[in-house]
DNA sequence: TTATATTTTTAGCCTTCCCTAAAAAAATAT
DNA sequence: ATATTTTTTTAGGGAAGGCTAAAAATATAA
């Protein structure tokens, strides 16, 4: 059996050893989890006599093949029940989190085979993160930043890179979703600023705005 | 802030309590809750502390004003979940108690107002019990057992008394369901032995059995 | 009413997960 | 290459929730 705290720390290296495959630091878990670094080591040890994780004192992290798939698998949940919140119960995208990180530990097999099968099978969740699928495999997305887009190109915002409540309010504000057809219309190379348009209005944003908005080439 | 453990001990009070409004006894909440008397003997005094619970050593306790608003509120949540697993999942009835069991500790008031109205507001959980209102009321439902209903009555199944999963298969097998039409053919007076209809095809129901079945007149 | 049985509580201990403070190892700077 | 800083681990402790065994209170029987 696997905690819930267990499960939280495993989720926590799975997220910081994506980008870049070397082993995750204890301080870098403990920030991600506002916990301290002797609470990690601790759970490290009791992870690697587990054997979810490999471990040698002083070198990091990495999870094994148990582990990640175990992870893979609370994310899994996660990011499924984040699509039932907004598509089913009307949650906005910077409501969902909360909610799905205590629906992330429920176990039950079925619970979220049948969801999968409620919600469509979604490859995404509202955030235009990919859901892994039932073996822990998740599909390459190939999103890029808004800020790479040229000029005259179409493309539709399939997700964002900091999902911070405040920034969230910012597009929802100015009309912004998953799915949100969006056109560049100007780049200003002074500022590397963007005009866009967005249901036939036009609107101006920064060079810090594009870089945190996801989007997929039409 | 109320643990799962809390709520759990809450909620156990609160359907011991139900039938006669004398205080639940320490072993009653023991043996519900299969743990260990000294176990809820500790737990008693912090629910006190909490004033949550009116508890007097040696004398039993009751809900308090407070406690009960909490108690009703999980099993509102419960019941939710499971009209959800049914309706909405496909699961029987036999499947849902455990995965709602680990549902209802889920807090987020939006969750289960929104969760109530995708549900459209039902009334009654799949097994006819009833679902609390936000405030925790819950109408008596006026169900009465199989066993009560005179021949040639009709009346459909609302619910059941013992929903141990030998018997919630038992009724499967017998396609018997929650809203399912029943109509009593006939009633031996030697042992209470019942025959009944259920959709034309007719069955013999032992004394047992019908004291089991919830229904409502039609 | 006194003895016996049952129920409830107390005392002491365990595990999980968190903490602080100090020690040890590794990384960085002079 | 040594000194300093940063990171990581160890040591020791706390709260929550569970357990067993023994003591105390209550209920039941003779």
């Amino acid at each position: 059996m696997v905690t819930q705290s267990e499960e939280n720390y495993l989720k926590a290296i799975y997220h910081l050893g994506k980008q870049g495959s070397i082993a995750v630091s204890t301080n870098a878990i403990a920030e991600k989890m506002t916990t301290k670094a002797s609470s990690v080591t601790e759970m490290l040890k009791k992870l690697a006599e587990k054997e979810l994780v490999d471990y040698k004192k002083y070198q990091g992290v990495s999870l094994t093949k148990k582990g990640k798939t175990i992870a893979a698998n609370v994310v899994r949940k996660h990011r499924l029940w984040e699509v039932f919140l907004v598509e089913k119960l009307k949650f906005s995208w910077d409501e969902v989190h909360d909610v799905a990180e205590q629906l992330e530990h429920i176990k039950s097999q079925k619970l979220i085979d049948e969801l999968d099968a409620f919600l469509e099978f979604p490859t995404q969740d509202p955030h235009g993160d990919p859901i892994p699928d039932r073996e822990g495999n998740l599909q390459k997305s190939q999103k890029i930043f808004l800020s790479q887009v040229n000029q005259s190109v179409n493309c539709s915002c399939v997700g964002v890179k900091d999902s911070s409540a405040s920034f969230l309010k910012y597009l929802d504000k100015n009309s912004i979703a998953l799915g949100t057809a969006i056109q560049v219309v100007n780049k200003e190379p002074f500022d590397e600023s963007m005009n866009i348009k967005i249901n036939d209005s036009e609107l101006t944003i920064s060079k810090e705005i594009a870089n945190n908005i996801y989007v997929k080439l039409n």
